[in-house]
DNA sequence: ATGGTAGTAAAACTA
């Protein structure tokens, strides 16, 4: 069922994991990946829809709260070694409910949900910003490149112009600002690498999120490269492919199809 | 058109 050599990993923005029960549960018979990690699950830990995924053989590891944020991992393998949050003592606001990282089949995975950050000129951004620092923080301190790593999820972030549409007038926008931008660079500059974009070196118009306040915003390519997948040397090594789950018009809305795959040996 | 809608959860917030 799940090929014992390779490893399939995917990231998916839920925006309220009780909607998208279904299509998660259809898409993970159709895609049988060994670890979808997702976020925004919006919902808190008692009230989590477990046995869908339990009953499917699979296991869970989540963290939510009332209405905003939540991560979660769920895999057909033990998911081990699970904690919440940076762990550097810390515990800021709502870390907990944006960050988990574990380990399956040897594989160490970072799920993240980065702040979207409002506004460049708003206290949120500020805080996004410090995000990354930490994230390169705990890198440093908790993982090292020789590791088997994947830091993937919503990482909020368009790194390049060919990551968004109409860059030229996003020059201000929180997850396209140079700032952001080169907190984002400074996660590739400890050792990590754009798998998607190892993948598809200068291929354009190749999107994660839709604004679904756009109309047709699929259609018209309105969209941005803001979910990654983030790998070590070692991993980058063992990858065979990296791509954006697409099929236009195969849901209702575009958030339904925008998982970020990645497969490696 | 600096707009719009989706989800959560119960009025208004985040994205």
């Amino acid at each position: 069922m799940y090929d014992a050599k390779g490893f399939r990993l995917a990231t998916f923005n839920a925006n309220g994991i009780r909607a998208r029960v279904p299509i998660i549960l259809r898409w993970l018979e159709k895609n049988r990946v060994d670890c979808l990690c997702i976020q925004e699950t919006k919902v808190q830990d008692q009230d989590f829809p477990e046995s869908p995924f339990t009953e499917a053989g699979l296991n869970l590891a989540y963290r939510g709260q009332k209405a905003y944020n939540g991560v979660a991992i769920i895999s057909p393998h033990e998911i081990r070694e699970v904690k919440f949050g940076f762990g550097d003592g810390k515990h800021l606001d709502d870390d907990e409910t944006r960050l988990v990282r574990a380990s399956i089949q040897g594989i160490e995975i970072i799920n993240a949900y980065v702040p979207q950050g409002r506004a460049i000129d708003h206290p949120n951004y500020e805080k996004k910003l410090r995000w990354f620092q930490r994230l390169k923080e705990l890198l440093s301190r908790d993982y090292s490149l020789e590791m088997d790593l994947a830091l993937c999820g919503d990482l909020n972030v368009a790194p390049e112009p060919i990551d968004l549409y109409a860059p030229e007038r996003k020059e201000d926008h929180v997850c396209y600002h140079r700032a952001v931008r080169q907190a984002f660079q400074e996660l590739i500059e400890w050792g990590l690498t754009d798998l998607f974009r190892r993948f598809h070196p200068d291929e354009p118009k190749q999107y994660t999120y839709y604004d679904y306040r756009i109309p047709k915003a699929v259609d018209r390519g309105l969209g941005w490269r803001i979910d990654h997948i983030l790998t070590t040397p070692p991993l980058t090594g063992r990858a065979r492919d990296c791509w954006i789950d697409m099929e236009p018009r195969r849901w209702e809305k575009p958030s339904d199809h925008t998982f970020l795959m990645a497969e490696f040996e």
